[in-house]
RNA sequence: CGGGGUGUGGCGCAGUUGGCUAGCGCGCCGCGUUUGGGACGCGGAGGUCGGAGGUUCAAGUCCUCUCACCCCGACCA
């Protein structure tokens, strides 16, 4: 995109009343806006890193045999009810509302009811099973205090999954490679060293649960990690039984802060019995389908990683979810100048590689601060010295100088293809 | 929900024991000089001081109510 025709501005200062470091980043350099506590808007920069993240999740998720569909924002009570989960004092974090005719409704915070609800028209014998569905959605929840800017919103965005099984051996290997999958996922988008597969809670279906828990102060979890097995634990359920029961060595746990940035968990058939939906089995009898629920937080993913690489300049974004690959930045509007930065934008752009094309004509300090401030993995400069020596200037957000390089170097960096 | 705090142009802030036309920086507009790390000069625009009510000759400033936002705690399939 060309940078003239992005209506958002950089700002110096962040909003006083923004103090996560996500939040204040993400507003200044202008990915977000926000509209209300715990509730933000995502502009054109901040919905490009959101897509990229769906992106890789959207492959990780259809590589495991799972499908994507939308579900309904509202909800139907009844269906709550039959899962004791509607109750406000079951549910804490319900937003309800109602139709003209008096009838209430709930606004989404989980989807798990409503999808194996709808699951009871297509699963009627064994040959339908396993079925796996995910969706990306937005989920409301009346959090009592939001914090941490988008890493615990009111209104976020989650891939959600649920996978239908025969029986817990079919289920168990459906579990274990979305666990493959979800450690794949946080690889591809850059934190795959510092995010854990964490033992936590259960419910009351299973012993435990599962979560991805990637270390960073600004988390609000406790963890005990054990790196040589890459396991952690979650403090809230880190006692001595559970170590001894895991094979582990309370010892050599560090204890660490760390942001849940995924959750999978076991239903058994408990919530299928609950809702009504079986099949007939081989042999002719009726069972329980067997659930799972596995859930990506996908803006509290895009904060976490803004908090674990941004720098004193701002924004700094792993390769795999930049809103673009390149700024582009060009110093003077002379025409040799302008003509060369133009064609190779347009270049780049034709062979599907992002560029933000700062073809404002702005003083070259604060395009190099935007640059930053923004995070785009390279920056690239044409002016007339670069002209002069027939190079482009190069530069990585993540390195201190620049370096003069030749345009085929630049495309073969680029990963350019015709 | 308990405790603490903050609301003044788009953003960051100042504004004394109530007193005159509410200031400053950044940003914005115009003109000029500039042009490789957030330039400079001159001239401008922009504010129901969160909202409502009250006290007073006079309220950004005092009182009451209210709304929003932030922090700590609790909560967090």
């Amino acid at each position: 995109m060309r940078r003239s025709q992005l209506f958002t501005k950089t700002m110096k200062n962040a909003p006083a009343d923004e103090t996560s470091l996500n939040a204040q980043l993400l507003i200044r350099a202008g990915y977000i806006h926000k509209e209300m506590a715990g509730v933000y808007a995502y502009l054109p920069l901040g919905l490009k890193v959101i897509d990229n993240i769906k992106q890789i999740v959207r492959q990780e998720m259809e590589a495991i045999g799972a499908l994507e569909i939308i579900m309904t924002n509202l909800q139907r009570q009844e269906l709550w009810e039959k899962t004791d989960r509607w109750d406000d004092d079951k549910v804490d974090i319900w937003f309800k509302s109602q139709l003209k005719n008096g009838n209430p409704i709930g606004l989404a915070w989980s989807h798990e009811e409503p999808i194996t609800d709808m699951m009871r028209n297509y699963i009627a014998s064994y040959r339908d099973l396993p079925a796996n569905v995910y969706q990306f959605q937005t989920k409301l929840r009346n959090e009592l205090r939001a914090k941490s800017g988008i890493m615990r919103g009111r209104e976020f965005v989650m891939k959600d999954l649920y996978s239908y099984s025969r029986d817990e051996v079919e289920h168990q290997k459906f579990y274990d490679s979305v666990t493959a999958a979800y450690l794949k996922v946080f690889d591809r988008v850059g934190i795959g060293d510092k995010t854990f597969v964490t033992y936590a809670s259960g419910g009351s279906f299973t012993q435990f649960s599962h979560e991805f828990q990637t270390v960073t102060d600004a988390g609000e979890d406790i963890i005990y990690l054990d790196r040589t097995s890459k396991l952690a634990v979650n403090k809230e359920v880190f006692t001595d039984e559970v170590i001894s029961q895991l094979g582990l060595d309370k010892s050599a746990m560090e204890e660490l802060k760390a942001s849940e940035v995924g959750n999978i968990f076991s239903f058994g058939t408990a919530k299928s019995d609950q809702l009504g939906l079986n099949f007939t089995d081989q042999d002719g009898k009726e069972k329980g389908v067997v659930l799972g629920s596995y859930g990506i937080g996908i803006t509290r993913l895009m904060g976490v990683i803004t908090e674990l690489f941004a720098d004193s300049k701002g924004l700094v974004w792993p390769d795999a979810i930049a809103p673009a690959a390149v700024y582009l930045i060009r110093i003077g509007d002379s025409q040799p100048v302008t003509a060369e930065a133009d064609e190779l934008y347009n270049l780049l752009t034709a062979s599907g590689i992002g560029v933000i094309y700062d073809d404002r004509n702005a003083r070259p300090g604060d395009m190099f601060a935007d640059a930053d401030l923004l995070g785009i993995p390279n920056r690239v400069v044409i002016s007339e010295k670069t002209l002069a020596n027939e190079k482009y200037e190069w530069k990585q957000r993540t390195s201190e100088k620049a370096e003069q390089i030749s345009r085929e170097k630049l495309l073969n960096m680029l990963g350019f293809r015709k």
